[in-house]
DNA sequence: TATGTTTTGGATCAGATGATCTAAAATGTG
DNA sequence: CACATTTTAGATCATCTGATCCAAAACATA
């Protein structure tokens, strides 16, 4: 019928996810996109629209490669608190692995995009209570079945392992050193009666 | 001598500051900083040199009228615990009244800045270690003191409670609510045995 | 008031930016 | 093999970007 695509979807989304994750959305021409996910201008714009809408996609494929998998895989766990110390576990190791401190692009992306897009926006926000209402729903659990102990209110636990794995992540970009990140992270399960991190 | 400057200086670098601080360096036009200055590009150029020295002064501008003067006020709090509860209150406060969801532009920088600038990325990463800093030297008084019980590691507490504050000056620029905010700064200090923060 | 220094206003530079256009190339189908 | 359809390649558009230049204006000093 026609003339087939040449590219591979998921590589020149990897190379644009790349670019925005390192640089940011404004540092990031798209020249410099088009070179990096080696296609020309008008075949970039052909198959994934101008670049706000390309950012999107990028911005899809990060959170299918990542988050989205993570919190369904650690929801499984038949243990709320070891999902709730995994999941900060995998977070770090992560961070600290990609060694060039580009932190995470969901997290760049929400202090970048400013309200004057409301809806990239508000899929920001919405993508980031996914975090907040994985911790909360480990905690109600982990307090029904006994494994978590009493103490603050569940929904403002929450509130601060949300904060403080956006704080790690701000962290993973700017100081990007394994003291910093998981001694915040000891401390906010330790606080919360929670078990230790997993050993990487 | 010679003629005088007709513009005032503090003026001029609150309007730059609040350009900044709204939309981010990059998506910020050397024009547009001086249209809001109220100067011609001649005029800003001639007074502040390029846009990232611009940036840099509006930066310094930001941190001499909020965060360096906090941090020595309440330094000389009597009640160490006090003090740390006092700050969190006072950037939850801070945060809420601006009602536009600008967030914290040391924070927002800190995100943008890549390590492509190193100068200004070691700039911001000393300024935000005076955050840690001023946590953990409260922790450590209180403790020396009785005020604060002793718990897990003193450097942890003040790892958790510097990425905490971040997390909320994260939340604070893209989902301003009272309840979030306070919520997580509630939980990271009652975890910790210090007292709740003081009424607003 | 004359002098000399600095700021100011407006125009302008060279290059980058996001986006589009036209035509040629490529390939599954009839 | 020819057609229809889509992707390519490169040039190009209008605009914006950061930065600079030059002459005119403003003022403190002598």
């Amino acid at each position: 019928m026609a003339r087939p695509r040449k590219f591979d979807e998921t590589a020149v989304l990897d190379a644009a996810m790349d670019r925005f994750w390192t640089q940011g959305y404004e540092a990031t021409s798209t020249r410099e996109l088009a070179e990096s996910m080696r296609m020309t201008l008008a075949s970039m714009h052909n198959a994934f629209g101008d670049k706000r809408a390309l950012f999107r996609r990028s911005l899809e494929h990060y959170l299918d490669g990542s988050l989205r998998a993570r919190i369904a895989r650690h929801e499984a766990s038949p243990s709320p608190a070891a999902a709730v110390a995994a999941f900060l576990r995998e977070s770090i190791e992560r961070s600290l692995s990609d060694g060039c401190g580009r932190g995470c692009l969901l997290v760049n992306s929400a202090l970048e995009i400013t309200s004057a897009d409301p809806d990239l926006r508000e899929f920001l926000n919405a993508e980031l209570s996914t975090i907040e209402d994985f911790f909360r729903r480990c905690i109600v659990k982990g307090r029904q079945s006994g494994e978590i102990p009493p103490g603050i209110d569940a929904d403002d636990a929450a509130r601060l392992l949300f904060a403080s794995i956006l704080g790690i992540r701000v962290l993973a970009r700017v100081r990007p050193e394994r003291n910093l990140l998981e001694g915040a992270a000891r401390a906010a399960l330790a606080s919360l009666g929670l078990p230790p991190m997993p050993d990487s």
